[in-house]
DNA sequence: TTGAAAGCGATACCAC
DNA sequence: GTGGTATCGCTTTCAA
């Protein structure tokens, strides 16, 4: 590989003129620009991303941080996030978190230790992680705390229009999965529910699923069905736990949406695939990502921010798993 | 941020002892580790990456290229390869080229800038980017190459098992979706299937399908049976293009597996989510990241490699879109 | 066993 | 306009 010091005796100039065309910064005639730029074209020079982060104390990198790449919500988040980071040229080092403090807080500290110019986390620890005292410009997805930069859907309106859509359509009974409490979008979920069924003329109860995954939902649907073997309704706590619910009620013969009505959260590729496809609370996701990396981007140039928190709209898709009704808004 | 300037400092050493004791390289008392150690322990300190980076002209960092990220196939094979990288103290940098030959030479380029020791590269670039003349040791995924190393799965055992399984459940007319031929797993799958088609006693029809996306897939779907109304078999190129088959084939009335049985490739988390649940040819997607990972591995450490390919078996998964089948083997 | 000093490859300040 | 050089934070000879 060149380096500055080929490229300059090669154009037979001094390494701070060729740094000067490099950068386009300073005074230089256009006939030394002319030679500079012939030397690093025959040399074939492209400046050392490395030294020039040393130098300036800060990359052109971006941290991503991730509780599960696998997880179709959390990739199409990333895409989102790439999209745009790309774009402006910044690269994406990227990590699994798998929820576990230590594996966060040892992907934080490569961040930091590569100089990272900003942190994207969509992570929900349980214990805090030291993101506090980090200088590093910070936003969350999908995952809302007031004192930092956040973007995150509505998670409480979509409860509330999960429930008020189930009930209008004539579920009775109905059950509510909660996600674990400690992640935020979920305990909001699950309130936007409450709030609905609270004042509703309907019986209801809640299930606990501790993890997002489908192989625990799997395990849960059992037992739910099992507990409550007359519901009516379902209101899952995200497309991946409604597609194994949705599984397990056909497994037991049950009709859907004719017995039971079921909606998911989130809207992933999957849910318009499955048979019947899943009636949703759609959160957009991918746009999501984009804000999240806008938001990054602005701190990153310290423009000023009008708001910390940016919350996006969620919407209900109808879909199979739910009945027809005429509209009466 | 202390540097080791500071810690040196501290302990009342030189720089170079607190390397040495960072590095544990050469000889330093014990008591004046204790102390450097105490002086670190002190300052919270942390070494600098990008300074390492730039003395040794080379990171702890990976560059890992993939298509899309948003695909599930996708996804699952980063994971493998990011949990056995992780492990070992590397981080990745990660981009999607979308199939796109200057995104791919761009990313490439930012990783050569970044020093990358390595680079897992899952693209399949329809020009041929210039891998040849870096000097970094590079795996490629899910996609063969005679000269450079490569893991993926044994595609045309997959397409002569799909056309076997096929025919032995009694399809007579069967249709083959072709995946692009520049896509090296696509073609051999093809091929596969064709093996076995061409040696038996049934008619069967290809049809191209460009991209491996859903969306192209569905269009697609629409006009294959169009073309061939009476087909009672398909094997198609990958799970995400049987998932849009099967969606039109139930659209259109038609009995999955009674009228048209169905075979998809990859076995992707979808493919037992979807009902009815997609027989296919299940390839060791994760277990396919982690031998890159492990094969990238044994590249930078200039292990001796017994074989430059690595070929993982794949297997029939038997779901609901094939009939049921007396076990003649 | 330890320290001084020369790099790694870039940027930017200060002279000229 | 251009060049010399200190500097970023670390590793590694080479001497002492």
């Amino acid at each position: 590989m060149a380096t500055i010091k080929d490229v300059a005796k090669e154009a037979g100039v001094s390494v701070a003129t060729v740094s000067r065309v490099l950068n386009e910064t300073g005074y230089v005639h256009e006939d030394t620009k002319k030679m500079v730029e012939a030397a690093i074209q025959k040399l074939n020079y492209s400046p050392n991303e490395v030294a020039r982060s040393l130098y300036k104390r800060e990359s052109r990198l971006i941290g991503l941080l991730l509780p599960d790449i696998t997880n179709p919500f959390f990739s199409e988040l990333a895409r989102g996030v790439e999209d745009v980071l790309q774009k402006q040229g910044f690269r994406l080092l990227f990590g699994n978190s798998d929820e576990d403090p230590e594996k966060e807080q040892a992907y934080i500290h490569t961040f930091i230790q590569n100089q990272v110019v900003g942190i994207v986390s969509a992570t929900n620890p349980a214990g805090k992680i030291n993101y506090e005292n980090i200088a590093i410009p910070t936003v969350f997805l999908d995952r809302a705390s007031d004192e930092e930069y956040a973007v995150y859907a509505d998670g409480r309106e979509g409860g509330r229009i999960a429930a008020h859509e189930m009930i209008r359509r004539g579920s009775k009974k109905i059950t509510i999965l909660k996600g674990p409490t400690y992640i935020r979008p979920a305990q909001d979920r699950f309130q936007g529910a409450l709030d609905v069924l609270a004042q509703a003329d309907v019986e209801f109860s809640v299930v606990k699923t501790d993890a997002f995954s489908y192989q625990e939902a799997q395990k849960r649907a059992k037992g739910m069905f099992d507990l409550y073997p007359d519901t009516d309704g379902i209101i899952a706590s995200n497309d991946l736990v409604a597609a194994a619910i949705l599984h397990e009620a056909l497994r037991l013969g049950k009709s859907i949406p004719d017995d039971i009505q079921l909606i998911g959260f989130d809207d992933i590729p999957l849910s318009s695939l499955l048979f019947p496809s899943l009636s949703t609370i759609k959160q957009p996701v991918y746009e999501m990502g984009k804000q999240a990396a806008q938001l990054l981007l602005k701190l990153i140039k310290k423009e000023t921010i009008s708001e910390q928190h940016i919350q996006l709209p969620v919407q209900f898709i109808e879909r199979q798993t739910t009945r027809k009704v005429e509209d009466d808004g």
